[in-house]
DNA sequence: TTGGAATGTCAACAAAGCTGACGTATTGTG
DNA sequence: CACAATACGTCAGCTTTGTTGACATTCCAA
């Protein structure tokens, strides 16, 4: 394509050049960081990592899943969680309940104890959210959202949608 | 606040309540998966991982940088970075050459090969963001870079704004 | 010139992912 | 009923990628 010439639609596509693609990836990387940043300083005090806070939020959102289905909202494999939930209901902030219906299943919930964690971790992720936000504006936000939402795989875009609908 | 008021500025701060904050971080949850899956399946042909994608990726964007300033651009440790950088010196995707002011540095590049590897993964994401970035359009992809860039720690949008000036 | 700061390397360990194999309880089906 | 399938837990072992600690080399400044 000779220099300087114009897609068919004109200029409004050169949001989708490779440098403003390079920009989005690395804006992407490194606002992940300080995505995990607070969150990850208030694990370390306690000796967890961020599989905790994964499996404590998830938990939260969704009392009395199933381990099943936080395996597939997480992404990971059972041995693994099964390591991070171990230790959670040892340490008494996840309850594991066998199955009223089906004996099989155990349902997950978050203890009082489990309960304060979540808040902990939460609150100091949503304060950064915040003031990302507030900076950014309404419009933004809005943007922010539907880049974010295009860019999962469909599957894990449908736990996303099931979870948004949840408490809306 | 009693049921149903709305903010001093009005119904403008709706954007803030936690509901749409927990969205918007389990939007950035799910959207990260996405975000790494396609490099990551290149990567895991290769036996590299994701430490290796990202060393090369800023390799080939600070042509002959230190291992210092590549250190504290990954935010990790000399020693985590060193492994790293090792194996991708011994397969001969990046040279690492003493520095001729100051021979305690070694200043890197990426050889050919390594060229070969940084365009692979690049595109892989970059094909996906461009799918992101397409379905959004462009006003929603400005806010999408507002709000990452917001949610950055300090020192890290350093690094950013430097690289972000390098092409611009 | 010599001692301290800076740069980078080696060794050992931890967190958290993975595969594979297996046990157990429970459920559903031919 | 017998048996296959499902849900969950666990053991063992491996990989990636982060960490600290110790150490060699190089540079610079007192």
């Amino acid at each position: 394509m000779p220099e300087g010439s114009v897609s068919p639609i004109g200029q409004s596509l050169l949001f989708l050049t490779d440098e403003q693609l390079r920009k989005g990836i690395e804006a992407m990387f490194f606002a992940y960081r300080g995505f995990t940043a607070d969150p990850d300083r208030i694990l370390a005090e306690k000796a967890y990592g961020r599989a905790h806070h994964r499996a404590v939020h998830f938990i939260h959102r969704n009392p009395g899943t199933t381990v099943n289905n936080l395996l597939s909202i997480l992404g990971v494999t059972k041995q693994s969680l099964n390591r991070v939930l171990r230790t959670l209901i040892e340490d008494g902030l996840v309850a594991s309940n066998v199955g009223t219906k089906d004996k099989r299943e155990r349902h997950l919930y978050l203890t009082a104890e489990g309960a304060v964690l979540e808040r902990a971790l939460s609150d100091a992720q949503r304060d950064r959210m915040r003031a990302a936000y507030r900076a950014a504006g309404p419009a933004a936000v809005a943007g922010f959202r539907q880049v974010l939402e295009a860019m999962m795989d469909d599957e894990t875009r449908h736990h996303y949608e099931a979870m948004k609908e949840k408490t809306e």
